[in-house]
RNA sequence: GGGCCUGUAGCUCAGUUGGUUAGAGCGUCCGCCUGAUAAGCGGGAGGUCUCUGGUUCAAGUCCAGUCAGGCCCA
């Protein structure tokens, strides 16, 4: 950190150099936050507020944060500091997510080990102990950048997933669900690595090299009915690619809306014989499929939809009690090893029978599906559904359990096919066989053919809390709702239960005994009930594997003993389990008081890749702890608002990845660009959930457009504030209602922003508060308050009017630094700190919005003024006069008699002849019928609703009014036009009147105004124009001279150039002026005769003059 | 394969319960300003609102589909 800070006092300058490098001013602000202890003393004043709950999602620190860290992080912050603003107590409790495969896999690589024999041989406890060291590789790196972007979080007490306190808080909620029946044990198909004996995750599928192309079998089966309908053999036929799941078939799946035809076909014959003369058989498949499958020999003899073919019987080619009938023999005697399932009772009766399902498609095969259960997840959830027993002939290391089929026990499930083709022909089952390319997983890790496995789990039953969970959604404030409705809302209506144990060693270790015996259950809910049940716990006990599987106990029901099943958490509960867990609850003295004031949680923010992550853990664990009442938890929301981001993309929007090298360091450019400007970009350029591009010439650009406005400003202002010595306080600063109409008006679009920024802060839209700030400082503020009123703080002489403009802007930037500082808090708080305030921005109030101090009135003046503004600088370039030249006149016409009235009153209309430096309105009326004329349109969003149909025409009718009748309308009268046969009243809000221009010189219109400028030079105005360039051309000196800005000078000026006597004319007669404007305490205008004296500068003024100039320091100055 | 998001100027994005001139910033071209100045300002050009169909008096906006990109899940 750097040196301690200096005190900033008021009017201080920003540092200079805060535009080229902003980082080392933002890093002085931190040490300024740290030296104060900014962030606590927040806290410690608020502690008596009303709380805003606010929970942090736990990262894991074994990798390093990125960019899109830094986006949520900004938005957290951003919001916790708009609520704090509020006056609300805002706990922000740090979190780490500590357990689970990621972790581990990152410890095998760096113990350049692979897979489950290699960590047990490696040892459980040396390998966790490796675990629980990486996951804080990358710990103080967080740290550092989460401070370093200011997001403010009481980093001294996080909670941590793998502390005693925390897993016994999970064991507690586990063993409470298990208690009210909400665990069970079950079986779930994953993809499985017979070699390594695990599962993978999806995650791991996802890695490279996994998916490689093989040539494997592709095998139409035959499956005999066991009524067929005729004489001749009649079968259903499936295809596979998988011919060792076979001997496992439990059922036929057919789609129940496809039809499926009963054909005869000639069954095949020896070479040179007829088709046909070895008789015919029958055969079911999908009616789309037939001609693929079977070309063109065949006889369709009946059509059924699917549904009509369920519960038909079938003899499988594996089963011993398929009988040796009509060409098919029955297979070898054995006895298929069966499982239990875990969650369903199966039916024997069940078993070889079709069955429906939707995931049936006509695309290839037969359009009848062989089903394995335990081999495939669609075929489990059929099963499932339809009570059907689990058949296993190839175990978890992938081999075959039993002999069938020619496939002998131990053979790995690939080597099988071949043996069970041969098998199948032999039988009379094997209708065709080929070979089909295709792209099947591979481990990641050894490479071994992966199959789809049932691997016994234990599930929480979160289908019994559906209905509470989407309830308790509906009461969820999504930002962006359609995450709430259409994303999170479809995936709970198809919510399945939650499998929540992982075959892994790092993690929370699931707290449930089973007996050896009679497979009875306990969970335990804590150490020390473990220690009551298991006499004492080792010494070395740490609550993780290996200490954790020690512990056994004797089973009260029978002789067996109760060991702990082997697998551990699935961590994604660990981080839903936080809002309890993070207290230690129910365990920690005081943690049911904290959890009380904690929960539920007012706001939450993650990635829109927390939807069935964290946003749903949370919801689940929440949901299911409410449905026991026992635990007290009061009804409604886990959450009550969500805020969600998406990914962050660089600037092609290509996801960005370490192999295409187009990672943004958040280091980096906030090193180059500053926190501040980086926070601003992130939350401002778009809406957070939308996927980002991140370009970082675009933050070049904020900090030109955003920050280096906001810097000049507040330059602008300290200048004039220092030279003034003005006091914010000063009791001379007039009332706003005293103040000038350009005061009120900036004060008015000041209360105005701050109601937006409000809103938007409210409704976690904090880029509509973004672009509010940026609207008001840029447009507002800057280029049209400090532009306009430049004078006003330069002048000389001082007074009521120099105070109400330094009050006026000294206030509104005070508002800036109010309404931004949780965006931008660095910036803000220097700015704050130099307008005055005492203190940290962060420790005041987000203002008011005060209905008194908004003058719409003002504000739609204001806007006419620009846009006249705009159309007289277009008819200025146009005519070719520079602005210091002073025009005669400007014409305006105008279609609404209301902005006539304005534009007659004084303020509108001297803001306009003073941007434009024209010198009087010249006509100013609405339609002299030559130069431009009015026109009609009409009114389609009031006029629509009322005629419906007639519209059209009725808008015809209307563009042809004649202009009496517009006029009429124009002044709030009634006009009437026959639509259709029929007579429509029309009132002035009826039609749009415009004005169009007719003019044959250069004019400009908006529909609202037409306007031109009188653009004709004489003798006095070119005068005045050579005064105003002479002014300029020796302001310009004064710079080169490097004078201060109030330093006074003495002036001889001598005229030069084409007739220099008009010049010197025009001097003498602005003399005063010019003094004025260039602080001039003497002008002496020499002779145009008069010879150029040593050290005098020549200017050249235009239109052929130029102006020798010689300049002094005043003396005494 | 399913669910969801996005598609508007060369780029990044706005666009109100559907209402008739579709806006801003950047870039580009032209110009201005010069005591807010290692800044700033203005003007011009630039659009079949992905495409197709529908609803409607009226569609960038609503509906159905299409194409493209992306996220999540299978």
């Amino acid at each position: 950190m750097s040196a301690p800070p200096s005190p900033v006092r008021r009017f201080d300058p920003l540092p200079p150099d805060l535009g080229a490098r902003p980082a080392a001013a933002e890093e002085q602000v931190l040490a300024q936050w740290q030296a104060e202890q900014t962030f606590e003393a927040l806290q410690a004043a608020r502690a008596q507020a009303p709380a805003f709950v606010f929970w942090e999602g736990p990262p894991t620190a074994n990798g390093r944060p990125g960019i899109h860290h830094v986006l949520a992080r900004t938005l957290k912050d951003t919001v916790c500091r708009y609520q704090s603003m509020f006056g609300k107590q805002v706990e922000r409790k740090a979190g780490w997510d500590t357990h689970g495969l990621p972790v581990e896999l990152e410890v095998e690589k760096a113990l350049s080990i692979s897979g489950k024999p290699q960590i047990e041989k490696y040892g459980i406890a040396a390998f966790n102990a490796k675990c629980r060291e990486s996951v804080w590789k990358y710990r103080e790196e967080w740290e550092r950048l989460s401070a370093r972007i200011g997001y403010w979080l009481d980093y001294g007490h996080p909670y941590v997933t793998y502390a005693p306190e925390y897993v016994e808080s999970v064991w507690a909620l586990l063993a409470a669900f298990h208690r009210h029946g909400l665990v069970y044990r079950g079986k779930r198909v994953l993809p499985y690595c017979g070699r390594c004996g695990t599962g993978l995750s999806s995650h791991e599928l996802g890695q490279p090299g996994v998916y490689q192309d093989v040539l494997d079998p592709s095998v139409h089966v035959r499956f005999p009915l066991v009524e067929p309908a005729g004489e001749e053999r009649e079968s259903l036929l499936a295809w596979t690619t998988t011919p060792w799941t076979l001997p496992s078939n439990v059922a036929l799946a057919v789609h129940p809306e496809r039809e499926y035809v009963r054909v005869r076909v000639p069954l095949p014959v020896a070479k040179g014989e007829a088709p046909g003369s070895a008789g015919h058989e029958i055969l079911w498949l999908a009616a789309e499929r037939a001609a693929a499958v079977l070309g063109k020999g065949f006889e369709e003899q009946a059509r059924l939809s699917g549904r009509e073919l369920a519960g038909r019987a079938y003899h499988a080619p594996y089963s011993a009690r398929t009988p040796a009938a009509r060409g098919f023999l029955p297979a070898a005697p054995w006895t298929p090893p069966e499982v239990d399932p875990g969650a369903w009772k199966p039916e024997a009766a069940a078993v070889h029978r079709v069955v429906l399902a939707d995931y049936v498609t006509v695309e290839d095969g037969t359009g009848i599906v062989h089903q394995a259960p335990a081999y495939g997840a669609d075929d489990w959830a059929t099963a499932q559904r339809e009570r059907l027993p689990v058949y296993v002939a190839v175990g978890p290391e992938g081999k075959f359990v039993v002999d069938v089929g020619g496939a002998r026990a131990g053979t790995f499930f690939k080597e099988a096919d071949d043996a069970l083709m041969e098998d199948l022909k032999a039988r009379g089952f094997l209708f065709r066989k080929s070979r089909e390319n295709h792209s099947y997983p591979h481990c990641w890790r050894c490479s071994t053919a992966l199959y789809y496995f049932a691997a016994p789990a234990w599930y929480i039953r979160t289908t019994a809390v559906k209905e509470r969970m989407q309830a308790s959604n509906a009461t969820v404030q999504w930002v962006p709702p359609e995450v709430g409705t259409k994303r999170f809302g479809e995936w709970l209506s198809n919510n399945v239960d939650w499998n929540i144990s992982r075959d892994r060693y790092w993690g929370t270790p699931l707290p449930f005994w089973v007996c050896d015996g009679c497979s009875a259950e306990r969970a335990v809910g804590s150490a020390a009930e473990l220690a009551r049940l298991a006499g004492a716990l080792p010494a070395d006990f740490d609550h993780h594997r290996p200490s954790i599987d020690q512990p056994s106990f004797p089973c009260e029901k029978c002789a067996g003993t109760l060991r702990r099943t082997a697998a551990v958490l699935d961590c994604w509960f660990d981080s839903g389990a936080m809002p309890f867990a993070q207290h230690g609850w129910p365990l920690a003295p005081g943690s049911a008081e904290r959890l009380a004031k904690q929960y539920p949680a007012d706001f939450i923010c993650e990635g829109l890749d927390q939807t069935r992550g964290w946003f749903y853990t949370l919801h689940a664990i929440g949901s299911l702890a409410q449905s026991i009442p026992e635990l007290g938890l009061p009804a409604g929301g886990v959450y009550k608002s969500c805020l969600v981001n998406g990914l962050v993309l660089d600037k092609d929007g290509v996801k960005m990845s370490k192999r295409l090298g187009n990672v943004i360091d958040p280091w980096k450019v906030i090193e180059e660009h500053g926190a501040d400007a980086v926070r601003w970009y992130l939350i401002a350029s778009a809406a957070p959930w939308l996927a980002k591009k991140f370009d970082p010439a675009a933050l070049a650009e904020t900090r030109r457009r955003y920050f280096g406005t906001l810097q000049n400003s507040y330059g602008f202002l300290r200048e004039y504030a220092r030279i003034d010595k003005f006091d914010p306080q000063d009791p001379r600063i007039p009332s706003l209602a005293a103040r000038p109409e350009i005061d009120r008006w900036l004060t008015s679009r000041a209360h105005s922003t701050i109601a937006e920024v409000r809103a938007g802060a409210a409704a976690y839209d904090l880029t509509r508060a973004a672009r509010a700030l940026e609207a008001f400082v840029v447009d507002e503020l800057s280029n049209w308050y400090i532009r306009r009123n430049r004078r006003r703080f330069w002048k000389s002489e001082s007074g009521a009017d120099k105070l109400s403009a330094f009050a006026t802007l000294h206030e509104a930037l005070r508002t800036v630094a109010l309404l931004s500082a949780p965006i931008t808090p660095f910036f803000a708080e220097m700015l704050w700190r130099r307008l005055g305030g005492l203190g940290s921005v962060h420790q005041e109030l987000l203002p008011e919005s005060d209905a008194a101090r908004i003058d719409r009135g003002l504000e739609g003046s204001m806007e006419i003024v620009q846009r006249l503004v705009v159309m007289g600088r277009a008819l200025r370039e146009k005519a070719g006069h520079r602005v210091r030249q002073p025009l005669r006149a400007i014409h305006v016409r105008a279609s609404r008699p209301r902005d006539l009235e304005l534009l007659g009153t004084g303020f509108a209309s001297l803001q306009i002849l003073d941007e434009l430096n024209v010198k009087s309105f010249g006509s100013l009326g609405a339609d002299d019928g030559k130069l431009c004329r009015l026109s009609a349109k009409a009114n389609f969003k009031l006029l629509g609703k009322r005629l419906g149909g007639r519209m059209k025409a009725a808008a015809l009718a209307i563009e042809s009014l004649p202009a009496a009748d517009l006029s009429r309308l124009r002044a709030g009268g009634l006009a009437e036009v026959v639509v259709e046969g029929e007579t429509v009243q029309l009132t002035a809000e009826d039609v749009l009147v415009t004005v169009e221009s007719q003019a044959d010189f250069d004019v400009e219109t908006d529909g609202r105004f037409v306007v031109w400028l009188d653009t004709a030079l004489d003798d006095e105005l070119l005068a005045e124009g050579f005064a105003r360039e002479s002014v300029n051309r020796i302001n310009g000196l004064r710079k080169d001279r490097g004078l201060a800005i109030d330093e006074r000078i003495e002036l001889a000026l001598h005229p030069g150039g084409e007739a220099p006597a008009t010049l010197e004319a025009a001097l003498r007669r602005h003399r005063e002026f010019i003094g004025a404007e260039v602080l001039a305490v003497r002008v002496t205008v020499e002779p145009a005769a008069a010879p150029l004296p040593q050290g005098a500068e020549s200017f050249d003024l235009g239109g052929g003059r130029s102006l020798g100039v010689v300049l002094t320091r005043a003396p005494g100055a």
